[in-house]
DNA sequence: GAGACGTGGTA
DNA sequence: TTACCAAGTCT
């Protein structure tokens, strides 16, 4: 019997779709992918404006690949997850020399490119090349999930298997790109993880979740674990002339490779600050200021920031390096910075309010 | 397979 | 205030 779930989402929409996003106008597999990459756990609206800016300043992938990697993180600052923009400095060389700066349209070559996963590579063919393939996001796990209630988290590999073998059989041979972009916009407007709107839905008649008022218990929610405490003393080193020290932050690990505020060890307690800066990095200051501190929350702990302002008293140790940097205000804010330290920059009275 | 990796919206 | 989660991938 004839499967109708792609036809009827194919008819919801042309009708309901989202069909000019920014990464619709002049598509190609270079602005596809970029898209695709900013979107990977983040949504559409916080999207928008960085991939206008970053497609206005690395226009295609030759651009992108010789450009240096500070520029590309600066202009991922406050989209989080760096990674990929590390990621994506390195695939674009790769394209660039082993692809001839034209991107594949085949899956597994797609996949070898780093930064570049199953779903992110199926999103590829069918967006840029308009060729068959499945994806599997956020959006299509939670429809597909509720439609045939699988129950249990998707995070499990027996539930992600099952998830993918219905997405690969409800995917049509046709219109493979408009049936992609389809069920993303059917997860991201219709049936979204909260209040879905089921009377709207074109695909109702067929939903398992549904029919038994249970769309509230799809999909299976991740097992809770308590995240771990950490603290942190965070540095407003400023000296007489208003310059303040940025250091670069390790390759990997949180905020991998961009620029943020020298730390401390949060053993020191605020008397010892002064006479730690002197120690560790060689420079003399008066007594620290105490901001109020705030916690910041990341996926997998809590972070105490306790941000100490230091006056520089006398600097001869450290000269601008490729670690550190004396700057002001303005330079500093120029350079790829973590959203916190942003905001601490920018209104220190206000961090509290994080 | 489990943990790491950011930020902003939502309840 | 806090937990949860969103166009996932890498180690």
């Amino acid at each position: 019997m004839k499967d109708r779930f792609a036809d009827r989402l194919l008819a919801w929409y042309d009708q309901h779709g989202r069909h000019n996003l920014p990464w619709h106008q002049d598509r190609n597999a270079y602005r596809v992918w970029v898209s695709e990459i900013m979107l990977q756990q983040t949504q559409v609206a916080t999207v928008i404006p960085y991939f206008e800016a970053f497609m206005a300043r690395f226009p295609d992938v030759h651009a992108l690949a010789r450009a240096p990697v500070d520029d590309v993180l600066s202009h991922w600052s406050g989209l989080g997850y760096y990674a990929r923009a590390r990621n994506l400095h390195k695939a674009a060389a790769q394209v660039d020399e082993e692809f001839n700066g034209e991107f594949p349209a085949c899956q597994q070559q797609l996949e070898s490119l780093i930064g570049i996963g199953r779903s992110t590579a199926a999103a590829i063919i069918a967006q840029a090349f308009g060729e068959r393939a499945t994806i599997l996001d956020g959006n299509v796990k939670r429809v597909l999930a509720r439609y045939h209630a699988v129950p249990g988290w998707p995070g499990q590999t027996s539930v992600l298997n099952q998830l993918w073998a219905h997405a690969e059989t409800h995917t049509p041979n046709n219109r493979a790109r408009d049936y992609t972009q389809a069920i993303m916009d059917l997860g991201a407007m219709v049936c979204t993880r909260s209040k879905p709107k089921c009377e709207a839905c074109p695909l109702s008649a067929g939903c398992q979740a549904y029919a038994n008022s249970e769309t509230r218990l799809y999909p299976g929610s991740k097992p809770k674990k308590a995240k771990p405490e950490k603290a942190t003393w965070i540095l407003i080193l400023e000296d007489a002339e208003g310059r303040i020290l940025l250091e670069r932050r390790p390759p990997s690990g949180i905020w991998g490779g961009l620029w943020s505020l020298p730390e401390l060890d949060p053993g020191y307690g605020s008397e010892e600050l002064q006479e730690a800066c002197e120690r560790e990095l060689g420079i003399t200051c008066s007594d620290p200021d105490l901001i109020s501190g705030f916690r910041h929350t990341f996926s997998h702990y809590h972070l105490h920031i306790q941000p100490a302002r230091l006056p520089v008293v006398h600097n001869t140790q450290v000269a601008d390096t490729d670690r550190l940097r004396w700057l002001h205000r303005d330079q500093a804010l120029a350079l790829g910075l973590p959203a916190p330290i942003r905001t601490l920059l920018t209104e220190p009275e206000q961090t509290a309010l994080l």
